[in-house]
DNA sequence: ATGATTGATTTTGTACACAATTTACGGCAA
DNA sequence: TTGCCGTAAATTGTGTACAAAATCAATCAT
């Protein structure tokens, strides 16, 4: 075993090599997405360390191709680049993550509070639609599948109220928050994602309340954030909680194992 | 004249080749410094197309450094990366540009409600300043100098209310604003950017007043995106202005000279 | 043991060359 | 003229080889 793998064994990336049988080939833009989606269901956790070569080798791609998927992902925030040192996956601080939520309250509050104003019947329906999607998959014990309806059911909202602009800021926030739930999630808690918080923000956008929609929402993001543990500084790193306090100093070593 | 510049003449970038004899050597990242400022000030109008082998040549670096410089200016949607067919300063649309100041209002509103409440002395002053270099700069006619401290107010305001994932959002915006500006801009409109807005938006936050604030926020948004002129879908194309309607059919022969 | 140093190995950074694609140009026919 | 090809030039895309840097491991001194 002369060359450990950097990523974490058990948690492997779900490619069968490259354009085996399926013939598709993969470029740039699929490495970010099947990266991304690693990060997503939390396979790759913060401070794992994205090498070049083994990842070139994997998705059967040259160097090239990783590192264009590695600078969109950087411009995401989704992973880190360190000149010389290669590229890890994000470990946001707790400061950078209560910072994202404040940004996401203040954005999707905005969002939510022109939508009650204007939404149409079919986009009721369809968002109705959504959260049963989420449920069902929630209740079928398919957390991956609930997880991503989650999320989506956030852009599919910022896309409703019609704003380009808004929409591609709430994408990237929306594309962090699965990585800070990954750096602080507390194993004590349930992790289905407040399912019912959904559900009453359709009601309220429904009746066409914006007072309550906007109340729900704020409800809902601070409910994720509550369930997180910002106790220790350092993220998966199981010797801060063990002794109790939390160095950045000790950290690093349990990050890069 | 076999080879025709892609860059405009008369508004070339203010590189004399690359580290001739400062000693510095030129990197990617000062690449994107130098085209953003290009764009910024309007050296660059929307639709210029960018080749690799003259920026290469100009800047003294490899296609590798202007390509890495090119995905980081993609990433902040300054310019449009179009698939074997190069890259050119993005053209915002009118609805994206309408978008991008609805989005503002809503961002910087939310920033200077919490900066009202929290505001400190060091910091009034700061402002204070920014105000009066600002103000200083249009007065000498120095166009250029002053939209730079413009902007920079946006942003020292943004990392004032010390949320930094605002601050980066923000950052997004205000850097795509000029080529808004630049896209749209109304001829027969002087183009001292509202540094009255600036200052009373100041007094408001000096008073904690937060609702003034907001609204002094707001109305300078808006004095800025109804300086504009929208009335014609295709930005800097005479031709559409001058036959009195806007067509993208024969938009594009005027955008690409 | 602990810490520093050196050399080997791994990993990232970059230049160059060639392939693929698009664009420009000129001739030819309608 | 106008439109339509076919060739040539220019431009972008990509793989490869090599250079630079950092990491790792073993050795040695404290």
């Amino acid at each position: 075993m002369k060359n450990s793998d950097p990523i974490p064994a058990g948690a492997r990336l779900p490619i069968n090599a490259a354009e085996t049988q399926s013939g598709r080939s993969v470029d740039a833009t699929d490495v970010y997405a099947q990266i991304y989606e690693a990060v997503l269901d939390h396979r790759l956790p913060p401070g794992t360390k994205l090498k070049e070569v083994p990842l070139a080798e994997l998705f059967g791609v040259t160097r090239g191709s990783i590192r264009k998927a590695f600078a969109q992902l950087h411009a995401m925030n989704i992973i880190e680049l360190r000149p010389n040192r290669g590229a890890i996956v994000a470990s946001p601080s707790v400061a950078e993550s209560r910072d994202l939520f404040a940004a996401r309250r203040i954005i999707e509050s905005s969002i939510v509070d022109i939508l009650a104003r204007e939404i149409t019947k079919p986009q009721i329906r369809r968002l109705r639609m959504m959260v049963k999607q989420e449920d069902l998959a929630y209740r079928r014990g398919e957390i991956r599948a609930g997880l991503k309806f989650s999320v989506d059911f956030h852009r599919v909202l910022a896309s409703m109220a019609g704003n380009s602009v808004m929409t591609g800021v709430l994408e990237q926030l929306v594309s962090r928050t699965p990585l800070v739930v990954a750096a602080y999630r507390d194993p004590s808690q349930p992790n289905n994602c407040a399912n019912l918080d959904h559900a009453e923000l359709v009601e309220a956008l429904t009746a066409h309340d914006a007072d309550r929609a906007v109340k729900a929402m704020k409800c809902h993001l601070c409910n994720l954030e509550n369930k997180l543990n910002f106790a220790n500084d350092t993220p998966e790193n199981e010797l801060a909680m063990i002794f109790g306090f939390a160095r950045s100093a000790v950290a690093h070593l349990a990050k890069h194992p």
